[in-house]
DNA sequence: GGGGACGGCCTTTTT
DNA sequence: GGCCGTCCCC
């Protein structure tokens, strides 16, 4: 064709970013600052591959953490080389290699429909465990245990191997848990009999199985020519091998992250694995990106400012060429509650003042329970905005209820969903009458359900005819071999669910109703999409047990968002509020124990920052309630590390502090670059007597133009200002943020 | 076996 | 301040 034109999806990209892209053959690793396009060369890399055929879609393995970024990155290869697209193996590592289990897992002697156990399910199980050794849960506690579970799992240690191991051995009794080992090896045998995987299991067991089946690895090592991992940084051990393993023969893995924002060592991520690749791939590319496009200088300034102050880090210097922007400011407040309506009021005025959307803002904390004020403060201005995180509609007690229906007409060795709704809605089977059917299974070493079925042998009277009715509605909606929809619409009615919850007439009772209806409505339309081959009920439970609250749809086209930090990675917003800047919230008070830990919060504050565009708020407040009690609180240690940088910068002015009838302290930080302009008053950048006609300026939204005309209005002094890309505008000088720019105007 | 009252416990972040 | 588990009585 014509060499000389450039494919669309390269042009736009920088030097490295092309390199990036360019470099498909051979290991590479792609370190991409915040903001740098990491996502653009992803994506281009690979439309690249599809378009120079390199492979077929099916040849390509693409992974990533979050289902969000998994479908932003297939909507914008579609976009590039069509419905190819869709064949790709793109996905989270979670959600592809469930799978490939689903494919292959008879080889490991799972049934094909597995079980997934979520974090409930698998604490549950623990309970039964530690109550069937006779331990003391407030020693063992679930949650703990499976903490150690996973970490376990996470670093591919057997059970048999750990329950060997007298280094563990002696860890366990140090935490005086000496029977962890039993624990968890009674918790993976029980996963195994009743056919059902946790969340690391996807994982684990993938491993094992290429392991265990060599055939199978060679079959997917050939199949997979390219292999991409997003966000490399928070893989742990088993991502890693996996990965490892599955690019052994054509060696093409590329691999893009950011040391920087590594936030997950809490679930096993290793920020060693960038290490660890650099020694296994002597011969890999190392790119790095280092131009932010996201972000104001301030922002990018004060983001690098940040993560020098941890010591472990890869050298990298991220800059723009983005204007300097707008100071970041601190709001201080004398309450949790005063600190949500500062913020939200300060919110409204932008909105209002530069004509930005909801949904240019968001609301960032560390922990979710400080979503609460924000909603009532949002909620009393009529402000729309949308949670991220929380419960998701899948994680609701009603919806889990009839999802366990379904899971055990699916697998009936599923024992976590048979407790859940054995004597849900009540029918008369007590705890007595489960743990009897319970021991008899395990000591005639029979299958739940067989024993469900010789009920006879040990019940009588009602009890034995509840639970033959149970066994009935089961054993019916199993044999219909009808559709997800059809079954699921059965289970609702004839297990008395939707009739318990209809009678239920409180504001809750309704709500729960209509839940129900429209998780039926959600199976119906998995079932009647015209692309689905497979509109089984054990299908459609798969699909939807790795979705979380991030993966809703919308309810607001424009709304303030507000969320954790974790959760907003990979975001970006024009306006950020990060809130809760103190001490044992932010780094959270268990955090504070190790340099390591410290060091890990530090960079989900650098994170948080980097998610913003053009203004990054902070705020803390003077108390808070605790376990309902009115504490006093320490602003973070990382404003203290931000103030100490900004004031050496900006010669001797001290933060400057406003009071207001709020009782407001704004103080300016940042400004690192020499500025543009000067220093200005915290509300409005700059004094509006001070612009005349002719003066360049530079505005937050609209970026750079020239004042035409100053008028004033009712005591008002309005301005036309030509922007370049955004062309005129008259702004109210009392509220625009502008700065001045120097007559000779450079960015 | 079911339902209501009380007390302990908590709080990190998530696929 | 709220959830969960336990205890106690019907």
């Amino acid at each position: 064709m014509e060499p000389a034109i450039q494919p669309d999806y390269l042009s736009g990209l920088n030097e490295m970013q092309k390199q990036a892209v360019l470099h498909t053959d051979g290991p590479s690793i792609v370190v991409a600052g915040a903001g740098s396009g990491k996502t653009k060369v992803l994506t281009a890399r690979i439309a690249h591959l599809l378009k120079e055929k390199k492979a077929a879609p099916h040849q390509i393995l693409a992974l990533t953490f979050t289902n969000k970024a998994a479908a932003e990155m297939r909507q914008r290869i579609t976009d590039v080389v069509g419905n190819g697209a869709q064949a790709l193996w793109l996905g989270t590592f979670h959600s592809v290699f469930m799978k490939l289990l689903r494919r292959e897992a008879n080889s490991l002697g799972y049934p094909a429909h597995f079980s997934i156990y979520d974090t409930d399910d698998s604490k549950s199980l623990i309970k039964q465990i530690t109550k069937a050794l006779d331990l003391d849960d407030k020693l063992y506690k679930p949650s703990v245990i499976l903490g150690r579970i996973s970490h376990a799992k996470n670093r591919l240690i057997q059970p048999e191997v750990y329950a060997a191991d007298p280094t563990y051995q002696k860890e366990d009794a140090y935490m005086r848990m000496p029977k962890f080992s039993e624990i968890f090896l009674r918790y993976t045998g029980h996963c195994l009999q009743a056919g059902a995987m946790d969340f690391d299991d996807l994982l684990v067991q993938t491993h094992k199985l290429f392991h265990d089946h060599p055939t199978l690895a060679t079959k997917y090592q050939q199949q997979f020519r390219y292999l991409l991992i997003d966000e490399f940084q928070d893989t742990n051990l088993v991502q890693y091998r996996i990965a490892k393993t599955l690019a052994a023969h054509h060696q093409n893995i590329c691999v893009v992250g950011d040391d920087a924002q590594s936030i997950y060592a809490f679930r096993g991520a290793d920020i060693h694995n960038i290490l660890h690749f650099s020694h296994d791939y002597p011969n890999h590319k190392m790119i790095k990106l280092e131009q932010n496009y996201r972000s104001t200088r301030h922002i990018v300034d004060i983001a690098n400012h940040i993560i020098s102050h941890n010591a472990a880090q890869l050298k990298k210097k991220v800059w723009t060429a983005n204007p300097v922007g707008a100071p970041i400011q601190v709001l201080r407040a004398r309450s949790d509650m005063e600190e949500s309506q500062l913020v939200v009021n300060q919110l409204l005025t932008e909105t209002l003042n530069n004509q930005l959307r909801y949904r240019d803002f968001v609301i960032l904390y560390r922990t979710n329970n400080q979503s609460r004020n924000f909603e009532e403060a949002l909620r009393k201005q009529n402000i729309p905005y949308q949670i991220i995180g929380g419960l998701s509609f899948y994680q609701r007690k009603e919806v889990k209820d009839l999802l366990a229906y379904l899971r055990f007409v699916v697998n009936q060795n599923d024992t976590e969903a048979f407790r859940r709704i054995i004597n849900f809605p009540r029918r008369g089977i007590g705890p007595t009458t489960i743990d009897k059917i319970f021991s008899i299974a395990a000591e005639s070493a029979r299958p739940l359900w067989t024993v469900l079925h010789d009920l006879n042998d040990f019940l009588r009277g009602a009890t034995a005819t509840a639970v033959s009715r149970f066994v009935t509605l089961i054993d019916t909606a199993k044999q219909t071999n009808e559709n997800a929809y059809t079954i699921a619409a059965y289970i609702a009615k004839a297990s008395g669910l939707l009739k318990e919850l209809h009678e239920d007439k409180t504001v809750e009772g309704r709500t729960r109703y209509e839940h129900i209806q429209e998780l039926l409505n959600s199976i119906k339309q998995f079932v009647d999409q015209p692309e689905n081959n497979d509109p089984s009920l054990g299908s459609f439970l798969q699909e939807i047990a790795l979705l979380t609250s991030a993966d809703q749809s919308h309810v607001h086209e424009d709304a303030v968002t507000l969320m954790t930090i974790h959760a907003s990675k990979g975001l970006e917003f024009k306006y950020v509020y990060l809130v809760g800047m103190e001490e044992e919230l932010f780094p959270s008070a268990m955090m504070l124990g190790s340099q390591a830990d410290l060091e890990e919060e530090r960079r989900l504050f650098y994170v948080a920052v980097t998610r913003a565009q053009l203004k990054l708020t902070l705020s803390h407040a003077l108390s808070r309630y605790r376990f309902g009690k009115l504490t006093h609180v320490q602003p973070s240690r990382f404003l203290k590390e931000i103030a100490e940088h900004t004031t050496a910068q900006r010669a001797t002015k001290p933060a400057q502090s406003t009071a207001t009838a709020q009782s407001i302290k704004k103080s300016k930080l940042g400004g690192s670059m020499r500025k543009i302009g000067r220093a200005a008053p915290a509300q409005s950048s700059i004094g509006p007597t001070a612009l005349q006609v002719g003066h360049m300026v530079h505005h937050l939204h609209f970026g750079s133009g020239k004042i035409l005309k100053v008028v004033e209005t009712a005591g008002m002094r309005k301005a036309v200002i030509l922007f370049h890309k955004f062309g005129e505008k008259t702004l109210l000088l009392n509220y625009a943020k502008l700065d001045i720019l120097p007559i000779i105007e450079k960015a």
